[in-house]
DNA sequence: TATTTAAATGAGTGATTACTCACTTTACTT
DNA sequence: AAGTAAAGTGAGTAATCACTCATTTAAATA
């Protein structure tokens, strides 16, 4: 099951190391809690506070802003996200075994980032909120994502150009298409409506179907 | 070019239909600007009127809230997105000019939005922000596009399915990665890389190529 | 032109906001 | 047990918020 920290662990290691207090983590809790309900702008300090069972001076004691919350919460997620993506045991099929390559590739990302969206879909929700208007987390998705994800799976993604099992168009338009996709079904499935029956075993496999045979070469 | 008005006629015909003042089409479009750059929540009417060149009282003159501000924008943006979709145009070939049905449905409606999308790209970062928190939004949604567009479009899937030139995935699958797949590329396009150097033709082309290859049949 | 109606104004209001700080309580060290 | 440092508290504060309303200005009507 913790093949990844979970994430209370990671902001930890993220800002001192020294471990949380027990009221830290109230807090924390109920920050991701209100974030993901209410959005950032509108979640006030007194009702994190009320919600976590903490006095409002202890917020601060932990968190000199309210935007430094924010950040305390979402950079150490959004790195959680995606650094596992790294591990080469993704894209080691993609080199040892063609044609089976390709498949194997997606399956293993996109079963993995499920799991982790489902169990972490407030945050997920956040991310997506503000990473809009907070340019200090599109600096870190710039340097986490772009920097260190993006040229592996182009990597990978050459490598399945010349075995002829993707299509020749340019790495960005297919690692745009394969993320849209990915993201619409995270979001579909946990956000918009997580309350419908859903099979997702079978939608999964439609998913990856749908990116291998839109993507796929010759 | 005007096959369809422009948002503030739209938004216009929704209220009163008796014509905007002046100053109240300088509140709308500030406000889409502000709301746009710093989102709803952090907006504040006093900045709106600010830039309208206008006194804060004006704004309750005409809106009774700064929510029904709000909604006064994005209600009429959402049913301007979404009943030009509605127009038999776009699935007339579906039903007339079969093999080559998907790809000119796929065609028309995809470049159709994107420069509808490419003209409102603020509204359209509004839209997708509040829609997450604002139940009037989402209940607007749910009348507007599930039920008016997806019957709509599941009519033309049906038929494209019995032709073979879709493949038998339910239709909510279908038209979750279709718009997944659109709502991914308009939003990298106009949100989150406008300045990049784009090649919307070709760009266009391979998006239609990855959901059609992605759901063909047989 | 006189009168009515609508549009626009901006100072004012109570509520809420993020944040501070002097102080108390708890935990750790020796 | 005494002493020190860290954690926690909550009343207080200045700023900002959405919204009101008595009044002025402009437009429409007669």
């Amino acid at each position: 099951m913790s093949e990844f920290k979970d994430i209370y662990n990671a902001i930890n290691e993220a800002q001192d190391g020294k471990g949380l207090t027990p009221k830290q983590e109230q807090i924390l809790k109920a920050a991701v809690e209100i974030f993901a309900e209410k959005g950032y702008a509108s979640s006030s300090t007194s009702e994190i506070a009320a919600r976590a069972g903490v006095a409002e001076g202890t917020i601060f004691r932990h968190y000199k802003t309210k935007k430094d919350l924010l950040l305390s919460i979402v950079t150490p997620f959004m790195t959680q996200f995606t650094v596992p993506l790294l591990a080469s045991h993704f894209t080691k099929e993609v080199f040892d075994e063609p044609p089976e390559g390709f498949e194997q590739f997606l399956k293993k990302i996109i079963k993995n980032r499920f799991e982790f969206a489902r169990e972490n879909a407030p945050l997920l929700k956040i991310v997506l909120q503000e990473i809009a208007f907070q340019p200090e987390l599109q600096a870190h998705y710039e340097s986490v994502f772009l920097e260190e994800v993006f040229p592996k799976f182009e990597r990978a993604l050459n490598e399945l150009k010349e075995q002829g099992s993707v299509i020749d168009f340019p790495n960005r338009s297919i690692i745009r298409m394969i993320i849209s996709t990915v993201v619409g079904f995270l979001v579909t499935r946990f956000l918009l409506a997580p309350e419908s029956d859903w099979e997702d075993e079978e939608e999964l496999d439609r998913t990856i179907h749908f990116i291998m045979y839109g993507l796929g070469g010759k």
